[in-house]
DNA sequence: TGTACATCAGTGAACGCGCGTTCACTGATGTAC
DNA sequence: TGTACATCAGTGAACGCGCGTTCACTGATGTAC
């Protein structure tokens, strides 16, 4: 039954995305090896001619969210101005909770307590994405003046991490929408004044 | 075997202090009732003379975990005024990282993800601490006379929740440190210029 | 190009382990008279 | 107040379950000649 070296490829791809799907809407300790597998349509022994642990495979998937997402932040950023750009993109990232909109896309507030306690390479994974998503905002602050872009940077990751996990532990939609409206607002409020570029 | 009344009372609280303590340094899931049971000096079969559950459990430890927070918020407050209040509380709370100084405090963002995951006992329990947080906040905002009171405790809470979170993901002490001096300077610049009462 | 052999993706059963929970039992405590 | 009995906190072994991982095996693919 051996594959050839195309498919075998594709397998891999198939489990990652299925499992970085899966961890972020179910947790990393609730989604087990068996159960991603064959949601790709395989059984669970072939998961380890792909990856050598579960371990190195959140590791794998938490760079595929963050790569995914920066992808979409990127493309609907195009063509705006800084300003629009950076509300845009932070309407987005609160957009992913629950059934509002856009499915689940940050490891940090899906996972955020479960990948503190993995091993150092799924730290370090989870750390890449806080640093990428942080130099993103700060590019974006840098081109509307900020005097310390990426302080600002820092703030309004944290306030939407925080917000966006808030949100989730909310029982009704209600709050959550009230939790995520107030975020942007705070961010919106965090940003200096804009340059009005004539 | 039978134990008295009191003593019987007495276990039941070991039980959730130190319950308490070991779900929020180390997870609920990796947190057994034997590890508990055996912290307390007891074995694992006479829990469930104290519980139903460990569900139940955690829905209490988080209550508990609460309760301490708040009497040590009022306590440290008591005296000061709104300004200092606020902005001390603020410092306490973004204390709570690793060995920087006090020990793990609020549920919310040391097990922010695997609360969200567990029943509605333990939610609720959470999303109360959450209501507590954001109206102590609210009430240290309207006697500096803010605009939007709630708004703006919920603001502070969500970027000191995402703060703390972010803080326990980082490898490094410096990170952390980085990312809490930051949000305490941003909870700073979200409080509305207190009126300097003479 | 054709053939013989090595490789290895995928199967499905099994292993070992830790977990939450149950249970028969013990013996000190609480209670009814 | 004293006695007989019911209660029940705590013990420690066992149960059942799901998990990550291993393994012998299969058979199509890749490779060496």
């Amino acid at each position: 039954m051996k594959k050839s070296k195309i498919e075998t490829l594709d397998t891999r791809r198939r489990i990652v995305r299925t499992a970085t799907r899966m961890f972020l809407a179910n947790g990393l300790a609730e989604t087990g090896i068996a159960s991603i597998m064959s949601a790709v349509g395989l059984t669970q022994g072939g998961f380890y001619r792909h990856f050598k642990s579960k371990e190195h495979l959140i590791a794998e998937a938490n760079i595929a969210a963050n790569d995914r997402m920066f992808d979409y932040f990127s493309a609907a950023v195009d063509g705006k101005n800084p300003s629009e750009a950076l509300d845009l993109v932070v309407a987005l990232y609160l957009d992913q909770v629950g059934s509002t909109g856009a499915e689940d896309m940050c490891p940090l507030p899906n996972l955020g307590s479960e990948l503190r306690r993995s091993d150092k390479l799924v730290r370090d994974a989870a750390m890449t994405g806080y640093q990428r998503l942080v130099e993103f905002f700060a590019a974006l602050a840098i081109e509307l003046g900020a005097a310390e872009p990426s302080k600002l940077a820092e703030a309004i990751v944290a306030t939407m991490v925080g917000a966006v996990m808030l949100a989730k532990l909310a029982v009704t939609p209600e709050a959550a929408r009230v939790i995520l409206g107030n975020a942007r607002r705070t961010v919106q409020l965090m940003v200096p004044t804009r340059l009005k570029e004539e």
